[in-house]
DNA sequence: GATGAATGAGGCTTCATTCAT
DNA sequence: CATGAATGAAGCCTCATTCAT
């Protein structure tokens, strides 16, 4: 399933190549994380991930030197899932159809592991890996401002404004996970208001 | 300011009217919580509440007998403010305006409030203060179907959907605080897509 | 009922006669401490007793300036009981019938106040106030020294070894209360063998 | 001493063996525990425990998860060498002799243990540690109803009654450590009136 | 490298005692 | 004097992180 293929790929190189065995432990260790921190929230223990993982903590802070800094790989690999959502998106010739089938990748994104999706809001990817995140929202501001211009999307939103209602996305969605009809409405809201 | 006016009125009266000086700590120990919880999140220590408030922790104790009863009694506080917003609302005859109002003012109530806000998502009010949910529930529900049967609200908008929405829209909120801009697209999307 | 009446008598008088008011006061946290005391140990807290007896933890406070002051009084006023036992089992004639009565009237009183019984052994009522204690240990010997020289009980028992059986014998009524098995069997065994 | 070798012995091996390390600790744990609940009563500080054997709370904590789990370790091994005892005793052919023995090597133990014999009286092993208790009663009462078959022990002493008994036998022995003189008023005092 | 035991700062809560009303 | 609110030291327990094996 995506959600577990996705992990092991974009992670930058660490520096001397990881023996087979190290590496499927880092990676069981990220997909662990992954889980736990979806399914409870950020306060999940280490030592849990470690266990689910089937690794001892000690490993666990060999790969990750800090709580923080496994939630900031898992941040990375999910930017890194969405400039791809996003790259997709852009291919599209028309402005309208790409700004609608990000915003839909990304709700069916956050649908599938909202959890993780809350715990990187509130720890603030932004922040916790600005490497990833700046590509993202070059993106981001790409796409909506080709909106924009073809009118598809009200012209007085800002980055910061579709960045907040993204976060209001994932958030609802959390509540009920029929997100097809979260993000109809979230385009028909942004849909400039005569059209 | 109204943040910290609201406070003092709600709470049922405590069992034999407590002495001017004890309600005046109440009192402070609920806009102290209040503040920090919105500042911080959930994770603040009773220790900071009680610094905050001015008094010892003994005496945040003493009001609320933990920390889950003091978040409880925000909840309350909070549900009842929701309720009056509701009422207004629903005073007006037309449906369309009562729900458009109804939206506008939680917004703002949001935006006011939005660490709160957050806290007591989190936490479930929906479970912590159940006899206050209830009531507000039944307004919104009043509300929602008043819109629906006046096709100012797509038909197929369940009360979850609707409240998954709200949460949504508070995370948004959270993000920049131009709430007035967030309300106006949540009202568009809802809007029958016909409209 | 004797576990009420006790109370009031013994205590050394206070400095400038209480006003009946406090006088009253005084009585009632009494009971209402040797009650609250003998249902659930030493742990119970001052606020409880305070309730119990009707009245402010202040008030309990301005005539006991301390939890253990508390306990002490109540050891002053059991054993200032005690001593009224030991006089009357010393007044009957026979040394064997006196050490007897004694016996099965102590027994009576630690079944009657168990629990306080013990919460007064494990504050070493003896230290906590030796004034009353000196007179009743004096009773004490008498009875066990007249008893040994009559034959009635085996000579090599010490006041310290009958002190202890005593404690024993509360401990035992604490647990069934049919004191009247664990008296007589305490009797017989403390006899000379070959009696 | 038997007091420190005992504790090694019985308890149920942790599923998959401790470290020798490890081990070694959860023994100075619980050597530690013993003997400060032993001088002190139940009130002893977990933190004190911790100093004592050496090591950190966490490392108590990790052994036993709560302040009553520890004391029902304790009180397991307790159980352990008494059900040890009144095997031996019951080994004896001669009811009269074996529950003589019983009753004398049990005196010793809480001699030897008293303060720890205290808590966990105070604790009611008897349902911190059902499992280990009940098989010890079973011997209790064999012992107990043998004793009545032969005539040594008087036909009316129950269960009840005998357990009382001996809280009390550990009561007295707490107060002067010649355990010896209290057996033998035990066992008179036990034995038929008439015999 | 991996393991998991050890650590201890820090959080929540209790309760004897003091003090303003 | 009575009241009961306020205080804060102290206790139990958790969990991110380190370190011996």
């Amino acid at each position: 399933m995506a959600a577990t293929t996705f992990t092991a790929t974009i992670t930058e190189a660490p520096q001397r190549a990881l023996r087979g065995d190290a590496l499927r432990n880092r990676e069981r260790v990220l997909a662990a994380a992954r889980e736990a921190f979806a399914r409870d929230g950020a306060e999940v223990q280490m030592e849990h991930i470690a266990r689910q993982a089937g690794v001892g903590v000690g490993t666990l802070y060999r790969n990750f030197p800090t709580k923080q800094a496994l939630i900031g790989e898992l941040g990375k690999l999910w930017l890194a899932e969405c400039v791809a959502l996003a790259d997709a998106a852009l291919s599209r010739p028309d402005p309208r159809e790409g700004f609608e089938e990000f915003i839909r990748s990304a709700a069916q994104q956050m649908a599938r592991d909202n959890g993780m999706c809350r715990v990187l809001g509130d720890f603030a990817a932004q922040e916790l890996c600005p490497a990833q995140f700046a590509p993202f929202q070059e993106r981001t501001v790409a796409l909506l401002e080709r909106a924009k211009a073809a009118g598809a999307v009200r012209p007085e939103i800002t980055l910061t404004d579709f960045q907040a209602i993204m976060s209001g996305l994932s958030a609802a969605i959390g509540q009920t996970d029929n997100w097809r009809l979260f993000a109809d409405m979230l385009l028909a809201g942004l849909r400039a208001p005569t059209a």
